[in-house]
DNA sequence: AAGAGTGGGATTGTATACAATTATACGAGG
DNA sequence: CCTCGTATAATTGTATACAATCCCACTCTT
């Protein structure tokens, strides 16, 4: 929460703590590190051939955008999110993305419409020819652009982090073609909202669009794979 | 987000560096460090009499809790909090507070309930009195207790995280004693509307009880102080 | 006089050394 | 056989040393 935009952008490429940062990350999104796992700051400080100190600085930023717990004196352990978690994550990402439609819908650029639009287009022929990787792609773009357009930093980057959070558990979200085509309607419909300045509607619409894409998650199985425990 | 509870609570009494990093945020927070202030490792360590590195990791800490900005190779700035940052807090945090009364409707414990009671209790006996400093604390407890109450560690964290964020330009919202007694009488409705187990309706309070905060906030001079820039 | 280049000082970035703490293993005593 | 205590190893916490970068003033050139 910053002036809040770009501080990850300004940091993580080009010093060794921000790419620490980076790849520990990723190596926990990825599963390469798995729930309740302790990560030790020599051992990942000679595998990346850096010392100790950009790994315990990686190790507090991870530690805040949650992904790791530091006990004291103790270590660093990989944090469970459970199905609950989930679920909270969902429903408040519902009302924020409906907060950030509504905001967009006042605040985006012609060149955002276009964009959304042409992002729709695609999405649709890429649904028809069972295109999944792309349509992830073209559903993380749509949401980015949403992300832009309600032109307020603090949102933005909640969101962005919400989504960060659970692309943990979101790989097979969008895996089967019904889910893809009919997010990407739903996509539509927000946008056309968006376009006929109806700001309500395009509130209520990304709030089920939310909904929903929890719905199917669960529908598809989150619940078989984790359980009631955490993940 | 984490397991994300009590993180701080374990990190940031015992060792150098949380104590470091309540100290730099407190003085963020009570204006000691201004707005775009440089803040060099150097002087705070020795300010504190400690060493550079328990203040790098507060640093980076901080950076994430939005308080400050890094730029690699040159330095750390105290964050600039726009109006409109302000506003869009605000406008999240109502949903967020919503939500968190409607799921503590379901979730919250007898014991929450009753100290709910007393605190608005108590607070009605301070505004009489005119204790400003008390009514602060009492408000600030009041929501605590909401942010346990909804049993989600993710909505918990998330308001409070905000909540800190606020403090920074909230000092005087409740320093009028009409506003003082005005939120304790929305405190008082959000709890009855939760101990008659409407979520709805606590949802809804919960929801205004924000916007009337940040409406007197605007009425009480943030907009004279800070103006549209930067604060 | 204006601008590019250059050098020194200050500041951050990284590595390493040392201290403190915790976990583990082993043995003594019950 | 179990428990407790101690010693030792492993790990984190902190301090310091060294490297890289940046900022600013000064000079040299045109």
């Amino acid at each position: 929460m910053n002036s809040y935009d770009n501080r990850h952008a300004a940091n993580e490429q080009y010093s060794l703590r921000g790419r620490v940062f980076q790849k520990i990350r990723d190596d926990i999104l990825s599963g390469k590190y798995k729930e309740h796992e302790e990560l030790k700051e020599v051992a990942i400080g000679e595998e990346l051939g850096v010392s100790r100190t950009p790994v315990r600085e990686a190790f507090r930023q991870l530690e805040l955008e949650g992904l790791i717990q530091i006990i004291p004196n103790k270590g660093a352990y990989v944090t469970g999110i459970t199905a609950k978690d989930v679920k909270d994550i969902y429903m408040i990402r519902s009302l924020l993305e409906g907060l950030c439609a509504r905001m967009a819908t006042e605040k985006i650029t012609k060149e955002q419409l276009e964009e959304m639009e042409e992002n729709i287009y695609l999405a649709q022929f890429h649904a028809d020819k069972g295109h999944m990787d792309q349509m992830a792609e073209l559903d993380n773009r749509f949401h980015d652009i949403l992300y832009e357009a309600c032109d307020s930093k603090m949102l933005e980057h909640l969101l962005r982090d919400f989504h960060q959070y659970v692309l943990r558990v979101r790989q097979k979200t969008l895996s089967t073609n019904t889910r893809g085509r009919a997010s990407n309607d739903e996509h539509r419909q927000i946008m056309e909202a968006i376009k006929a300045k109806d700001a309500a509607k395009a509130e209520e619409l990304a709030n089920i669009h939310m909904i929903n894409a929890y719905d199917n998650m669960v529908k598809n199985g989150l619940n078989d794979i984790y359980g009631d425990e955490s993940i």
